[in-house]
DNA sequence: CTACAACTTCAAGTAAACTTGAGGTCAACC
DNA sequence: GGTTGACCTCAAGTTTACTTGAAGTTGTAG
């Protein structure tokens, strides 16, 4: 049996076992089996996991993640959703880089309020600072 | 005086005025003035909204997003902290293009089980899928 | 064979980020 | 000068994602 119990599986991803049973719960993973009580978990789960994470970080609900990765990674989504998702996620990507790009002003820049400061304004409104030499995006 | 009244503030960013009171309460926005009971708010705190969306978008909770983007978007961070930040966030830019890659192939790959494919698995073992020719950073 | 650590269920609790409801106050339009 | 719409406060409710506690079970080590 190559199957993970439950111990396992929180320590070889960080998530306590009551995690893991809650998204067993929303149906986000699977046990296949019991050893005495404890759940067996399939070593993909591994896998679906990191995913999970993933989608996580990127700040959607369980019960969407469920639905996008739906049990063994095959979505209960039509491709359609799914691309559009995708197209989300890269939207979110380019804010955060705008982010990024703010907080290293915010460490570095000088100015008393940043308010003022015109490439900081410019960063928020365009999300990019004019590069010298560099063409359009 | 070119201030705008808490609904105004609402109508330009999509918050409701109950977000934006919720908002001044943890502190991350300040009204400066009252018309008759109507909080009024500098002109820069849509600015200031724009970024606090930016963080939350990132996951960070209010209260962080507060100390890093304090009043008049002055850090109450040194300039390490807030560095290490953006590494977080460049991190997670990372993550979130996997994810995006991801959801591309689920939507595209044929294969009955994604746990099966190569590539699948590749890309969430290394991130991304070793391209024939080119590839961007 | 007995202990023990780690699991089990189920119900209730917690934290974050708001929203909703009750009861009240204005500034402005007609 | 009265009605109205949008705000006000404060307390309580909601949702999401778990965690915690109580009471019980069990494979494994001694």
């Amino acid at each position: 049996m190559d199957f993970l119990d439950i111990g396992d599986l929180a320590a070889k991803t960080g998530l306590r076992p009551s995690a893991l049973r809650h998204y067993e719960e929303v149906g986000l993973i699977r046990s296949v089996a019991r050893h005495g009580l404890r759940r067996q978990f399939p070593p993909e789960t591994l896998l679906q996991l990191r995913l999970i994470a993933l989608a996580k970080a990127a700040g959607f609900p369980l019960a969407e993640i469920a639905q996008m990765l739906g049990r063994n990674g095959t979505a209960a989504l039509p491709r359609a959703t799914l691309h559009r998702r995708a197209d989300q996620i890269e939207a979110q990507i380019g804010d955060l880089a705008t982010l990024r790009d703010t907080l290293r002003h915010i460490a570095d820049c000088a100015a008393p309020s940043h308010m003022e400061c015109p490439k900081f304004r410019h960063l928020l409104l365009h999300g990019r600072v004019p590069e010298p030499a560099a063409d359009r995006a």
